[in-house]
DNA sequence: GTGGAATTTGAAACCGCTTTCAAATTAGCC
DNA sequence: GGCTAATTTGAAAGCGGTTTCAAATTCCAC
């Protein structure tokens, strides 16, 4: 409860004024020019004042401002990156290894969710350009090929997910087919010969991806497609869980479930122990992608592995090599089957 | 394989040249003053000039550049947020919050993970501020009262989950004391005398609410506290799972369980079950957080819900109110229980 | 010691916007 | 219509860095 003894005024809320560049310049007695090549590395700098300088800096606790260095030099040292759900664990676990791969290099991430809307995302880009971002990844994006290119002639683009041509684009090519026709392929390994699909939603460039696997996988194994095996979800847990519902409720009959995403295989889940079905003994279940929590549900989740992580990486490395003015290579690994324990053979 | 047929320059890579405010200016034939101020709204202008002036902007496709907006204004209009690991889905429902909330006073939100580490958070705070955002929100913080107190000279603070005085610094109180104590009184009132809890990471202040709560509810209820009973975890599934393990490894008697987080909870449901212990009949299981996954375990799992999006929320409209300079007035919703299905009265 | 090349430095322009200050215009009133 | 007060506008000075260009130093060989 004691105050302050205060004989210079209180300054309440007071900001420290920052410490400028120019400052530093005169405490190490040299020019701002001086001190901005040291900073960046532009041009050798006789050893006395660089220590001089770096000494001043120390002293002066000296930040450089960002908002200066963006408008004179041209690069805000920034990349937007556009997702749909932040709070989504598939673009958590994506958006945590951007940012890390990002930082690398020492570029910051600024993070915009278009939340499954055009308009939305459309806003988010528009707020990114005027951020002046040296880049955008779109981990996913609505939006027409043709805006994408339009927009890449503004800022250079990273897309995964989707493949559009583009001087200024680079495409992730993680395409689902092959993913989602190993998990079909697997069930029918084990034995699976009536296999339901809780796909995405229509019209998604991905989700549409999936339903081809599983569709090749069973024109493979020739297998007529069952439409009333097929039924759509949103990507969500509730999804899933209603998805089941309607399968079970039209008397559908199979032995083995794909769902086209984790989160939705966990919704279906709970349907099926909703209605005394055990999982695998009664029921297998597949997902796809592989999210952390996948290793702990239970019973723990045979799924669709391709690396988000790995994913995020890519496109950060990417990004650098693009703006870098550098050919970007990019590689991905193949997706894998993570076996666990929510399928079995059948007989 | 067609090669462009290149008159003019190729440009390979070019970007459009941004239009600036002055062109938008000559365009309206007004200077830049004005346009400046009908884009700010800082005083009245002849409504004929309006009209011109929108027109331009219109025409020629105007954004604002923002680091110049920065500089001029003082301003950066984007407020920083530090969390610890983007990719967990506590913190995922908390920023998708955040972003809503600060979108809304067209505020942009530069999200930043400290990975539970004094190093990288002070790394990503420096980069925060060097970046000049207008305010800092910490959902939680691994930094000493002290740094906090001294950062807070620099930049308008929020902090979540902890106390810390500070004449810039807004605590959203979210004691989590009162949520652990709902959860294990609700135990104990269904009956269970022997009650684990598998706690959060040692000498981390809101674990230790969380511990304080259970500890709270057991002397309350006259019960001894039984130190066998009690271990620590990581707020990991991963960290659940072990900790169950170990409890049951050491042969420690009890018919329920409290977890300090919703994800240790997974991991130990999943222990349970491959003991063959089955969740509610032979052990109950009590959560913390209430994610939205926790909807969908199996069984769903009874939680402590303490709406993080309304933390988030909250947290997003005290910073607003602090960087214009108002006193936020913060009020947060209590926490319930969700019960579901995951615990079941003893007898 | 000297000339010329190579290296290191500083002055000043500029990036695109905001804001102050004073001038120009308009309005109001007798 | 003329004078003052109120309103609207533009010129210009920053904001804090980067970068160009030319001047000042240093280096080196002869």
């Amino acid at each position: 409860m004691r105050r302050a003894d205060a004989e210079q005024p209180a300054q309440s809320g007071a900001e420290e004024s920052a410490v400028t560049l120019e400052m530093v310049a005169r405490e190490a007695g040299v020019s701002p020019s001086t001190v901005s090549r040291i900073l960046n590395g532009t041009a050798r700098v006789r050893d006395t004042k660089v220590r001089a300088v770096r000494a001043a800096i120390a002293k002066l606790q000296f930040m450089p401002n960002n908002a200066a260095r963006t408008l004179a030099g041209g690069r805000s040292m920034s990349i937007g990156v556009v997702t749909q759900a932040i709070d989504s664990p598939f673009y958590g676990e994506a958006l945590a290894a951007i940012e890390k791969g990002l930082l690398r290099s020492n570029y910051s991430a600024l993070f915009v969710s278009g939340h499954w809307r055009e308009s939305d995302e459309r806003k988010c880009i528009d707020h990114l350009v005027s951020r002046r971002v040296d880049g955008i990844i779109l981990v996913t994006s609505c939006l027409p090929d043709a805006e994408l290119q339009r927009l890449s002639r503004t800022v250079p683009l990273i897309l995964t997910g989707r493949q559009v041509e583009g001087e200024r684009i680079q495409c992730l090519d993680a395409d689902s087919t092959p993913g989602a026709r190993l998990a079909t392929d697997y069930l029918i390994g084990q034995g699976h010969k009536r296999i339901a699909c809780i796909g995405g939603p229509v019209n998604h460039p991905d989700a549409e991806q999936r339903l081809d696997g599983y569709k090749a996988a069973l024109s493979a194994a020739r297998f007529s497609y069952a439409k009333q095996l097929v039924v759509a979800g949103d990507y969500s847990d509730a999804g899933g869980y209603a998805a089941m519902n309607r399968l079970l409720d039209a008397g559908a009959q199979f032995t083995a479930v794909f769902a086209a995403n984790d989160q939705m295989a966990y919704g279906a889940m709970l349907a099926l122990h909703r209605r005394g079905l055990v999982v695998p003994r009664d029921v297998s279940v597949v997902g796809f992608d592989d999210l952390p929590t996948s290793s702990f549900t239970i019973p723990p989740l045979t799924t669709v592995h391709r690396g988000i992580a790995e994913i995020g990486d890519s496109a950060a490395e990417a990004m650098i090599e693009l703006v870098e003015g550098r050919a970007p290579r990019v590689r991905l690994g193949a997706t894998t089957l993570a076996v666990r324990e929510s399928t079995r053979p059948l007989r």
